[in-house]
DNA sequence: CATTCTATTGACACTTGTTCAATAACGCCA
DNA sequence: TGGCGTTATTGAACAAGTGTCAATAGAATG
């Protein structure tokens, strides 16, 4: 079993050959977790010797790192930076965009989830830099305030909100049974309002 | 530094042993993530051999399920059952419950997540156990529906609510400037009435 | 105090991470 | 077409960590 084939190397620019090692990372790591991501795994399944990743990575962290950051690379550049119109359409754009790359990008986006919760303190500032480069989309589309007005409250809120909806979505994926795609995004973006909604003392009243 | 002090060995019972090597694991797991936490870095901070922590857990990976089990347990033993009275005061009860367990258990709480969240199969089922453990009480508590239907939808929100609950305390302990212990319970608390009540089609209405 | 039980050790085999000098593909130029 | 230099790639050797097991030595018991 595992029959070698190859027994001519192969040779490819720097730049494809780091590539590769990224995407196949990212989609290794959707069905097993970091440290089971080892070297002479990803070696063997990308038929290159164990040497060839410290060339390119240097470190068993740094490439692990290098693949959460290709994961949250992909997620804030395909997540298209919303459209104009009126707020509560843009966040309903935004948050439709988001799940439909998850959808889509299941594996990978499990692969940063996953990652960056259980990793050390760089992997972790890698996954708040892609959350916070989604959230702060919100504040910035809203920056009258008409939705979210900006006091600590509200960005623990916003924070919070983000962590619903990455569940949501994940949950949902696993297990749509139930509740329409459609019905998924409206829960979403209007979840938002009504959890600033709720804080007491706000002008728009709360529970 | 690290003079090894002992050169007798003492004798402990298998339950104390036990014990003190899974909360020391817990201990030293806030500080570090899974994969730094080597069975020879936590026999040296015990002062015994590696050979005893295999008696005890077998390997590497029994260890780190048995640590982030411990972590789990505590959580949902000192979390108290929540007591009567109507059900807006149960949820607020066992959201304190919940709060005042993380401020108080911090670094044990993040090795729950931490491990969990990075880690294999078996790790991610016994934070699933634990979190269910907790949002299921709220099924219970309110078995008439009175704050939430049984449906599809409402059980996505109550998870949904659960991470955003998560996420809202931990990111509070590192930071709490601006919102106090009442504002965030209540925060917590009101959010998933609010939450509930989005759901397009629900009787009581949405946005 | 000797004996027995078993918690604990230490040394050894094996797996996995890391380094580095040697090798061989590919583009280039004659 | 065929040699040549560049450098992507390898494989062997070393380090560090994981897992195994027969031997050791606390503590209780008589």
């Amino acid at each position: 079993m595992g029959s070698v084939t190859a027994t001519t190397r192969t040779r490819l620019t720097p730049e494809e050959r780091r590539s590769q090692l990224l995407d196949l990372g990212v989609r290794l790591l959707a069905t097993r977790s970091l440290d089971e991501l080892s070297i002479d795994l990803l070696a063997e399944e990308a038929g290159i010797s164990r040497g060839l990743l410290y060339h390119y990575f240097g470190s068993k962290q740094a490439f692990h790192e290098a693949v959460v950051r290709r994961a949250a690379d992909d997620l804030i550049a395909q997540t298209a930076p919303p459209a104009d119109g009126e707020p509560l359409e843009r966040l309903l754009t935004s948050v439709t965009a988001y799940v439909d790359y998850v959808v889509t990008n299941y594996e990978g986006y499990l692969s940063l989830v996953k990652g960056a919760a259980g990793g050390n303190e760089t992997l972790r500032e890698i996954y708040e830099e892609a959350r916070s480069a989604l959230t702060d989309r919100i504040f910035r589309e809203d920056a009258q305030g008409e939705i979210i007005p900006d006091t600590p409250v509200s960005r623990l809120i916003v924070r919070g909100w983000a962590a619903m909806t990455e569940e949501l979505v994940l949950a949902w994926v696993v297990d749509p049974t139930g509740v329409t795609r459609e019905e998924l995004l409206a829960v979403m973006a209007a979840s938002l309002p009504a959890l600033v909604a709720v804080v007491p003392g706000d002008p728009r009243g709360g529970a």
